[in-house]
RNA sequence: CGGGACGUAGCGCAGCUCGGUAGCGCGCACCCUUGGGGUGGGUGAGGUCGCAGGUUCAAAUCCUGUCGUUCCGACCA
C-alpha cells in the first residue's frame, strides 16, 4: 500500500459533483472516497475502501466476540430458493433478477435468509450442533425504486448479515440479546451518535425487532424518544398512551347537519367553524386486504397505517381509490362514519370514542355533521391505537415527554422465529428425538451506509472529521514545501518514526502549495495533522487536531508523546 | 409509478429564445514565478454538444422518440 499522496489514487474535487445533494455524498465524492458508476452504484476508491475496511474490522471483532462465525455466501442465488419461501413473488421488483445461458432464473441476493437456511438445513439436523450464528460481510443488491442520498440508499451496497439458529424461543431471545449488545458496541466503537429503537416487524414477521438509528436530520425515519428514560421507537411503532380528556359537558346536543361548501381538509374546517383541530374527526378510507375500512382519528392526529394493518393482522393496506369511494357511496373530502354501507367497516383510534360534540363528514358533498357523539350517532367496530405519536405526548414507559428526531437506519435486529425454517424444512431432532423447526433470528448492518452516516454526523464547512477508529489514516504528515531539503528530510524522518510507532500515516509529498495541501487535508479529514514547515531547520513542527483545530508547535522529539496523548483522547471518544 | 429539472472537455457551467467557425472557469501537460490556507503569468492538449430519427442549403440550437442523471411525491427488508 502506497501511503504517499504522489503515488496514491486520491483524486479530490474542488467542486461538488452535480448529482450530489446531501453533505455526506458531496464530501465522499469530493474527498475521493467514491465515484458513481450509475444511479445507486458506486466504486470505493482507496480512501473510501480503507474506511470500509475499518468498519468491517470492528464488525468482525464484535461479531466474533459474540460467538458468531464468519462465512461467505454467494451473491448469485437460484430462483428455486426464493420460490420455496414465496419471496420470488413477494419481494417484487426490488429483487434483481437475471437468467443464465440456459434461461434458468437467478437473483442477485438482497439478503440471505434463503441461502443460509438451505445451508443449515442440509448440514445440521441435531440439537447438539445448535445454537449457531453465521455471518458474512458482502455486497447486496436491491433495485430501489429511488436510489438517493449517495451510498445511503444505494442499489448495490455492503452489508453485514448474520443469522442465528436456535432450538428454543428462549435460546433465540439470548441470541437476539447477544446481537443487540454486540451492535451497541459496534456502533459505539465506530463513533456514531446512535440510538436503538423499537420498530415494527413489517413483512418479514416476528415479534421483537430493533433498529439502530444514526441520529441525523437527513434520516428517512422519524424516531420518537423519551426525554427522561431510554425509550425510543420508530414513529411507525411508538405506542400511544391514551389519556381521557375531562369534559364538563352536561347537556347533550343533538346531531345537526351543516352546509360546508367546499370545506374539505381539517385546516379548512378549523377556519370554517372557528374551532380547534381536536373538535373534528378525521376519517380516511383504506383498502385492507380487500375490505373497505374507514379509520377515524381526532382531527389533530395522524393515522398510522401500520397500526391499522396490525389491527387487522392484514397483509396489504392501501389508501382507497376514488373509484372505491364512489362504489361505496363515499365522497372524498366529506367522508364520515355516519350512514355508511354495511360493507364498510368503521374503526377508530382510542381517543375518538369519548369525544363529544364533534364535527365529521356527512358522506355527502358539501355537508358535515355537528354535535356528533360516537356510540350514539354511529357504531365503532374496533377501537385501538391507530395514530402516530406526537411530540409532547406521554412516554409509554415512564410518563416522560416524547420528542422527535430523525435517524438513518444503520442496523436492524429481528426475531424471525420459524418463518423461514418451516417453509424450507430446516428442522432438527431434539433430546427426545422429536423433529422441530429451527428458530431463527437475523441481524443486519449497513456497512457502507454507516460510513455515510458517520460523514453526515462528523464534518464541518471544510470537510470530513473522521472518528479515530474508522479514519482512513491516523496522521496526515504535510511538508509545506517539498522542494525545501530540510522540510522534506524531516518529514521523511517523521514518516518512518510515526509508522514505527504504529500510526497509519499519509504523507503529502506532492509539490503543491501549502494552501492546496491544507484544503485537501481538511477535506479528507484525517484526525491528526503534522505540518513540517519553516521551522524545520530548528526541528520544530506543528501538530494540529482536525476536530478542534487546536494546534501547537513542538520539537520533533516531543511529537510522539503529543500524538500518543491526543490519539488516546480521540480513541476515548469511541468507547 | 406520477410530476418537475437537467444531459455541451475529467469537474462546474455558458451558448439554445432568434439555426450559420463550440466557449468560459477549474483541473491536466510544459516553461517562468511564488513558497504556511486552493500564488501570478505564458504556451498547449483535450469535445461524435447523451443517442436515434426528422425539418433545413445548414442543427448544440427547431421537432419527435429514446436513454441517462437528478429532485419532489407515492412506495420501501
Amino acid at each position: 500500500m502506497t501511503l504517499r499522496q504522489t503515488k496514491m489514487f486520491l483524486p479530490t474535487l474542488r467542486e461538488v459533483p452535480s448529482e450530489a445533494e446531501i453533505i455526506s455524498h458531496q464530501l465522499m465524492a469530493r474527498s475521493g472516497m467514491i465515484r458513481q458508476l450509475v444511479s445507486g452504484v458506486y466504486t470505493y476508491m482507496p480512501l473510501g475502501h480503507r474506511v470500509l475496511r475499518k468498519v468491517q474490522q470492528i464488525v468482525r471483532e464484535e461479531m466474533d466476540r459474540a460467538g458468531a462465525q464468519e462465512i461467505s455466501m454467494p451473491a448469485i442465488q437460484p430462483a428455486e430458493l426464493w420460490q420455496e419461501t414465496e419471496r420470488w413473488d413477494a419481494y417484487g421488483p426490488e429483487l434483481m433478477r437475471l437468467k443464465d445461458r440456459h434461461h434458468r432464473d437467478f437473483v442477485l441476493g438482497p439478503t440471505h435468509e434463503e441461502v443460509v437456511t438451505s445451508l443449515v438445513r442440509d448440514n445440521i439436523n441435531t440439537y447438539k450442533k445448535l445454537p449457531i450464528n453465521l455471518y458474512q460481510i458482502q455486497t447486496k443488491f436491491r433495485d430501489e425504486v429511488r436510489p438517493r442520498f449517495g451510498v445511503i440508499r444505494a442499489r448495490e451496497f455492503i452489508m453485514k448479515d448474520a443469522y442465528s439458529f436456535d432450538t428454543t424461543r428462549e435460546g433465540l431471545d439470548q441470541s437476539y440479546e447477544d446481537m443487540y449488545n454486540a451492535y451497541k458496541r459496534i456502533f459505539t466503537r465506530v463513533g456514531l451518535n446512535f440510538r436503538p429503537v423499537e420498530a415494527d416487524a413489517g413483512a418479514i414477521g416476528g415479534k421483537g425487532t430493533h433498529e439502530f438509528m444514526a441520529l441525523s436530520d437527513i434520516g428517512e425515519d422519524t424516531i420518537a424518544y423519551c426525554d427522561s428514560c431510554d425509550y425510543a421507537a420508530n414513529l411507525e411503532k411508538a405506542e400511544v398512551v391514551f389519556k381521557a380528556v375531562e369534559t364538563n359537558q352536561t347537556e347533550e346536543k343533538s346531531l345537526e347537519k351543516v352546509s360546508t361548501p367546499g370545506v374539505k381538509t381539517i385546516e379548512q374546517l378549523v377556519g370554517f367553524f372557528g374551532k380547534g383541530a381536536d373538535s373534528f374527526i378525521k376519517a380516511v378510507a383504506f383498502h385492507v386486504d380487500g375490505q373497505l375500512v374507514i379509520a377515524l382519528v381526532r382531527g389533530d392526529h395522524e393515522i398510522n397505517d401500520i397500526k391499522l394493518k396490525n389491527m387487522f393482522d392484514a397483509n396489504v393496506v392501501t389508501m382507497a381509490s376514488d373509484e372505491e369511494l364512489i362504489a361505496h357511496g363515499l365522497t372524498s373530502g366529506f367522508i364520515g362514519p355516519i350512514n355508511v354501507s354495511d360493507k364498510v367497516q368503521v374503526v377508530a383510534d382510542i381517543a375518538v370514542q369519548n369525544m363529544v360534540d364533534v364535527i365529521c363528514g356527512a358522506n355527502e358533498a358539501d355537508y358535515h355533521f355537528a354535535n356528533v357523539k360516537p356510540g350514539r350517532d354511529f357504531q365503532i367496530a374496533r377501537t385501538g391505537d391507530l395514530r402516530n405519536i406526537q411530540e409532547g405526548d406521554e412516554c409509554p414507559r415512564c410518563g416522560g415527554e416524547i420528542l422527535f428526531a430523525r435517524g438513518i437506519e444503520v442496523g436492524h435486529v429481528f426475531k424471525l422465529g420459524i418463518r423461514y425454517s418451516e417453509k424450507m424444512g430446516a428442522k432438527f431432532l431434539d433430546e427426545n428425538g422429536k423433529e422441530k423447526p429451527m428458530i431463527m433470528g437475523c441481524y443486519g448492518i449497513g456497512i457502507s451506509r454507516a460510513v455515510a452516516a458517520s460523514v453526515e454526523q462528523n464534518h464541518d464547512e471544510n470537510g470530513i472529521i473522521w472518528p479515530w477508529t474508522i479514519a482512513p489514516f491516523h496522521i496526515h504528515l504535510i511538508p509545506v514545501n517539498v522542494k525545501n531539503d530540510e522540510q522534506r528530510m524531516l518529514a521523511e524522518e517523521l514518516y518512518e518514526k510515526l509508522q514505527n510507532a504504529g500510526f497509519e500515516v499519509l504523507l503529502d509529498d506532492r509539490p503543491e502549495r501549502a494552501g492546496v495541501k491544507f484544503k485537501d487535508a481538511d477535506l479528507i479529514g484525517i484526525p491528526l495533522r503534522v505540518v513540517v514547515g519553516g521551522k524545520a531547520a530548528e526541528k520544530q513542527v506543528e501538530c494540529k487536531v482536525r476536530k478542534t483545530g487546536e494546534a501547537q508547535d513542538l520539537h520533533v522529539d516531543a511529537v510522539l508523546n503529543y500524538l500518543n496523548e491526543k490519539s488516546a483522547e480521540l480513541i476515548a471518544e469511541c468507547q
